[in-house]
RNA sequence: GCCCAGAUAGCUCAGUCGGUAGAGCAAGAGACUGAAAAUCUCUGUGUCGCUGGUUCGAUUCCGGCUCUGGGCA
């Protein structure tokens, strides 16, 4: 059976650092499952792996994504998939087989694809994902996904609901509809969804409702479907990271300061720059770019303009912090896909 | 030293015309399947500074004390 293993824990839990270790041990390949991560930018806020840890382990999905770009689950979990099922293949066939002469059992099969990457230099694809001749250095890999995004990992283990694209016309449309109007024509379109999606669950609805004004079905109708899944035959084996939440909290803070120290402020600065930041438009920069939902730099922006002191700008951040880390831990608890083993 | 104000939840404070108290924040619990470092829901928390008095009954009224602000000297 191949196997994957995951490594999971709230926010400064220590994940980095236990991933680099076990990597190191079983010689395995990091596989990014934290959403901030893959960014490119940000990185002391999102407490990116250092640049030594990096050479010393394969890392991949982080720092995928540019600060204009967006995310979702599906979209990592297509991606996660694709470098697992890649890891794996260079595992389940140590390279120096293919040398051997007479070895033509070997050479038959699924590790044909293989040699044709090799043999054409390099698709585009596994250039990207520094999986070749990363993979032919570090033999026998072991995938070990890490990260405190929950969704992104159910959404790769269990698979997810086959929903239609949408077009962007209908989400402009749908992103300036006003909130109560956009409820009451979404379970008028299909009574059973307030029962299913109450009107709180504001993304949900606003995708319920993307999904009837594209296609004008409903969502529930796309539910029902079988799962698109992402990866077959695979056991997972599960580490969730957890301390006291007190000396957590301490973590936290701790750490808030060396980010700020490493230059944290300065980072957020450059960030600004680059989205040619204006105080006045401040609330719409943020909603356009997502990365500003990284813990802390929200509070930056807003030390930055003078609207707040150092202190409360270190409070605020750090309280935002144990308050994800909080909502992380419920998750770990009580949401985890049932299929994991966990250790 | 004198005058004034305050002392109630972890914090900031409201309140009880005398029948042992409530908001916000913090904290805790929970939800979540194509935005998840997002979004949303629920729940307590108490020698009402100490000490006497009045009263059936005091956190509330009166006296004293302690502490903290502010003012005057």
């Amino acid at each position: 059976m191949r196997k994957v293993l995951l490594i999971l824990g709230p926010t400064a839990s220590g994940k980095t650092a236990r991933a680099l270790e076990v990597a190191s041990k079983i010689g395995g390949e990091i596989i990014n499952c934290d959403r901030m991560q893959m960014y490119n930018c940000l990185k002391i806020l999102t407490a990116f792996p250092s640049d030594s840890d990096m050479q010393t382990v394969p890392h991949k999905l982080f720092g995928v994504l540019e600060y204009y770009h967006e995310s979702s689950a599906v979209a990592w979990a297509a991606l996660a998939a694709r470098e697992i099922e890649t890891t794996l293949d260079f595992a389940s066939k140590p390279p120096e087989s293919g040398l051997l002469l007479g070895d033509t059992e070997r050479r038959s099969g699924v590790y044909s694809g293989v040699h044709e990457h090799s043999s054409t230099g390099s698709t585009q694809q596994e250039t990207d994902s520094g999986g070749l001749v990363g993979s032919l250095l570090h033999k026998g890999k072991v995938p070990i996904i890490v990260g405190g995004t929950g969704l992104y990992v159910n959404v790769l283990i269990d698979g997810i609901a086959p929903l239609p694209t949408v077009s962007k016309n209908v989400r402009e449309q749908v992103a300036n509809m006003d909130y109560n109007e956009l409820c009451s024509e979404l379970y008028k379109s299909d009574a059973r969804l307030i029962e299913v999606i109450p009107r709180q669950r504001h993304h949900q609805v606003i995708r319920a409702y993307e999904v009837f004004l594209e296609t004008g079905q409903s969502v529930l109708e796309f539910r029902s479907l079988q799962k698109k899944t992402f990866l077959e035959n695979v056991q997972y084996e599960c580490e969730v990271l957890s301390c006291e939440r007190e000396v957590l909290y301490e973590r936290i803070d701790r750490r808030f300061e060396k980010m700020l120290e490493m230059g944290a402020v300065e980072e957020v600065k450059r960030l600004l720059e680059v989205v040619e930041y204006e105080r006045q438009q401040r609330d719409a920069i943020f909603k356009k770019y997502p990365v500003f939902n990284v813990i802390g730099a929200r509070e930056i922006v807003a030390y930055l303009d003078g609207d707040i002191s150092l202190q409360q700008m270190k409070e605020a951040a750090t309280l935002n912090s144990r308050h994800y880390a909080k909502r992380q831990i419920t998750w770990f608890r009580h949401q985890l896909p049932k299929g994991v083993g966990i250790s």
